[in-house]
DNA sequence: AAAAGGTCATTCAAGCTTCAACTACGTTCG
DNA sequence: CGAACGTAGTTGAAGCTTGAATGACCTTTT
């Protein structure tokens, strides 16, 4: 009953799925090292920077970036108050509902990013993408893009979520 | 001088590289919440376990575990004086290298191992493996095959490295 | 209008990771 | 030989992450 033969993986998909663990592993410490050593930055920290300097007026509710960034509220919340300590974004009250916040870009944290991406580009493209052929760089795209798809928590939108396939 | 002209990302390979991160930030920790609730075990335990029972013996030096599964010797030391208060591993001292260890998977190791893996491989199925195509997969693991062997340390061998590419 | 139930964000404690410092042992070479 | 250097593994402290618990506020229901 609930002792059915489990479906152990093919010998190719346990290497692919072998390759995929180990650039998990080893890619956001290499980028990281890089980035902390020529900018004092986190990964985390660059993420939240790129996300707050897309946004208009450079700032995000607390909530939706962290979804942008796939970081749970508590992780993001302390996080927040390290780069407020740093001087790299601050909080503003939300106006409109009085549990919520802003992080907003300071001056300073707009800097620190302009300086931070050229470099961390460079790393990206070296350690990553400059590896990869174009073709190879598309099919990833796709795939990972379903992946990270399926992955995400749904979206809380008032609707009722589709059954589950029957 | 040190000036150039940042080599951004295309927009097709920026789009690429944030499905990458996506990925790798939510993957694990959905493998790993499955994992911890239904057998107690981290990624990391898990990684070691397997490591440690596909070797003659069921043991490895703690230098090769480490780079087998991608993490600092500090690290896995912690992890395996955890390991070793759960009863999964044992150290051992290796008779020919004084300053050498083994890490040993105990007989409850390898039982906590026969019982997780079942479940562990359907968690990856389910938010990976089998969300690709076999001709994804079969892409998605040469092109990270490659990045994976670039981020790998060079192996100590006593050969001089190659030089760097004129 | 009040109750019930959800959401936004923070806090705390426990656990994990990192980095640098350290011990102990092997290896090389003058 | 023995000094100098490299490698194996551990330790401790500081910092980061996690998960549960909390307070404050919206929203829906009765």
């Amino acid at each position: 009953m609930t002792e059915a033969e489990p479906r152990w993986l093919s010998d190719e998909d346990q290497c692919v799925w072998r390759q995929i663990i180990a650039v998990i592993n080893m890619l956001p410490p290499r980028l990281e090292r890089e980035l902390q050593r020529t900018h004092g930055l986190s990964l985390h920290d660059y993420q939240i920077l790129v996300q707050l300097s897309e946004h208009p007026d450079r700032e995000v509710r607390l909530s939706d970036l962290a979804e942008a960034t796939q970081q749970s509220k508590s992780r993001l919340s302390h996080q927040m108050t390290r780069m407020e300590n740093a001087g790299l974004v601050v909080r503003r009250n939300c106006p409109t509902d009085r549990r919520g916040a802003f992080a907003v870009l300071t001056e300073e944290g707009w800097r620190v990013l302009e300086a931070a991406a050229p470099t961390h580009v460079e790393s990206v493209r070296e350690h990553l993408m400059d590896v990869m052929t174009p073709a190879q760089k598309q099919v990833v795209g796709e795939a990972f893009g379903t992946v990270a798809d399926k992955l995400r928590p749904p979206a809380r939108t008032t609707a009722c979520p589709s059954p589950n396939q029957p």
